[in-house]
DNA sequence: TGATTTTGGTAACAGGTGTTACCTATCCCG
DNA sequence: CGGGATAGGTAACACCTGTTACCAAAATCA
């Protein structure tokens, strides 16, 4: 007959034969308790017979926090772009916060729900932390959070706010890439943004492609400078408009493989061979870039890393300890669109 | 100044007036309770004043329920495969929860880590029911879980267990696309698989290849038939082994569109035209899909609406209404890579 | 021996909420 | 005017755990 109800300490007291204090003491290893070898052994035995788990919320009450942090997702234009970084993200989070026995609340933000629902995770008593993926500088349930001092960590940065974060290194990783390009002999090299200049890491990557150029001697003319907007189609429509200039580029850098993907489908429409003709450099290594057509030369975002690095600092900062932003290396990964690299996966 | 204690229902009822026992009826709507308007209005005043919020732990302490629902997320050899539904399914879950007041957290289970972890989230009272994805038959926690009368839906069908689940037609879906092949006047037709035997929704699909041929009296060649394995590099060696048949295939079903993106890779090494020469319809409907060279004819999985079908079944489970597997419908998206459709996404 | 420390253990409280049983006016109706 | 219903509201309990303050007995020390 199965035991429907589940056992609280004091059903692990009453077969252990000691109060319900003893149990609490042996089960979580408190420093200062004088109990026996032999009763210790007799409360584990019965927790284990019982599979006692000690209550959440009765544990919760009494101890004031809840052992639980929230990812916050904020969806809105970059949905499609954002979601493929998601699963990488979240299982570097989790890996940090069960190691430490915390738990992970999901929690997508529709453009339209209210503000309050943030935050109620932290006043309500849902979380003791909150990690904001997607935070928008203008966005006033952030200085909520600060001012009553609700512990947040960022996902992506936000210009002007005090908040730790996590994020890449946009700059370097750019200019990586098209230092890349350099090398490889090319001089006429534009680029595709990732997003409209209002986001912050467009305008990073640009930057980083303006650095890699300057470096080099070169100024870069205003037609190579092409914005994309997250999605494969602007990318495809960025790439036809460079296709008119003239002298055409001989390589493009495009700051996000979603839009690259759209950049090499519209090459391939037009008939220019890659890399012979031109030359492409991604920006995120989504698993699908070891596939394009040919195999895309991008620039690696380590997605699960991310997630761990988010996970710590906001484990730090739940402790006591200082938390620093950080800002995480990349990494270029070499593959046949530029050029270079073997054309086989 | 900024207050640093949460407020308190108590807190609310002083500010009103009014007992804390006045406050709790007024804003959980207690169907029963007499209060004047004026009351009410005073109360709800009050609380949006404070901010205040039911302290989750306290409140799901007292009802003896969480309002939780946990998704358990077993990684296993098709990680990257799953990795790619995960946000659809994950934000269809969190949409039906939310509508009810519900949270969803997210359990990341590696294969090393011990059974108790999934039995401490019910036991332990971090949730009120599981979703559990990635299931498989043999596992020792499922048999634990209808023992202990663990609310559970399961994402994938397992074979020989009576618990509800969700998942997509996959027959009806293998069906559909071989089906089109023919209508395209393909006779030799081959399959990929998306994964190996021992996985149901391969055995599914193959069946629905085998349907949709046997009710146009073809029987496939043994040569004809290719076993995927979840990733890219599996389709790229099946394709080339189908590349061998003689007489050569006309087209080829491919059961998962990475499986189809090796597949679609393979060809192009090869030179062999997509779908001039060779037909391929892939399985999933991935973002990608609809842009490999050439775009994807695929069948399309609903991520989202799987979720959403999970989650209002948990809700269904958990409130005691009936609650009925699902098998959701799928759909054939035409694009260029059958033949048929257009060339352009 | 008497005083002090150590060992092994417990009683009692706090934490915030939902709900039940109960209480007191006021109103309605015969 | 009497009695019952109703409106408006409250005191008190239960839920389960971690921790503090405390106690009794045994061991140690002066």
């Amino acid at each position: 007959m199965p035991r429907k109800r589940r056992a609280s300490s004091f059903d692990v007291a009453r077969l252990a034969g000691v109060s319900r204090t003893t149990v609490s003491l042996v089960l979580n290893n408190a420093p200062h308790a004088h109990i026996s070898e032999e009763t210790r052994r007799r409360v584990w035995e019965a927790a284990r017979k019982l599979q006692y788990f000690p209550h959440a919320a009765a544990r919760s009450l009494v101890e004031g926090r809840t052992r639980t942090v929230a990812l916050v997702w904020h969806r809105g234009p970059d949905v499609n772009y954002r979601d493929v970084f998601l699963p990488g993200l979240l299982q570097g989070l989790a890996s940090a916060l069960h190691a430490q026995g915390y738990s992970l609340l999901f929690r997508p933000i529709e453009p339209q729900e209210p503000d309050d629902v943030v935050l109620e995770l932290a006043l309500g008593g849902y979380a003791d932390g909150l990690i904001i993926s997607g935070p928008k500088a203008e966005d006033p349930v952030l200085a909520e959070l600060v001012r009553r001092e609700v512990p947040v960590v960022l996902h992506g940065q936000v210009p002007g706010l005090a908040l730790p974060y996590v994020d890449v290194d946009n700059v370097a990783g750019a200019k990586r890439a098209v230092s890349h390009l350099l090398r490889l002999g090319h001089r006429r090299i534009a680029i595709i943004t990732n997003a409209r200049p209002e986001y912050v890491s467009a305008r990073q990557r640009l930057e980083g492609y303006r650095l890699a150029l300057r470096e080099a001697g070169i100024t870069p003319l205003p037609q190579w400078i092409q914005y994309g907007d997250f999605d494969e189609a602007s990318g495809r429509k960025a790439m036809q408009a460079l296709l008119e200039v003239q002298p055409r580029p001989t390589a493009v850098f495009v700051a996000s493989d979603l839009v690259a993907l759209g950049a090499l489908y519209a090459l391939w429409e037009a008939g220019v061979r890659v890399p012979q003709d031109m030359a492409v450099v991604g920006f995120d290594d989504l698993p699908l870039a070891a596939y394009t057509i040919p195999p895309l030369t991008t620039v690696r975002v380590p997605a699960w890393d991310l997630g761990f690095a988010a996970g710590q600092l906001m484990l730090h900062r739940l402790q006591g300890r200082p938390a620093v932003s950080q800002r995480l290396p990349i990494e270029l990964v070499v593959r046949a669109s530029c050029g270079s690299g073997s054309n086989t996966p």
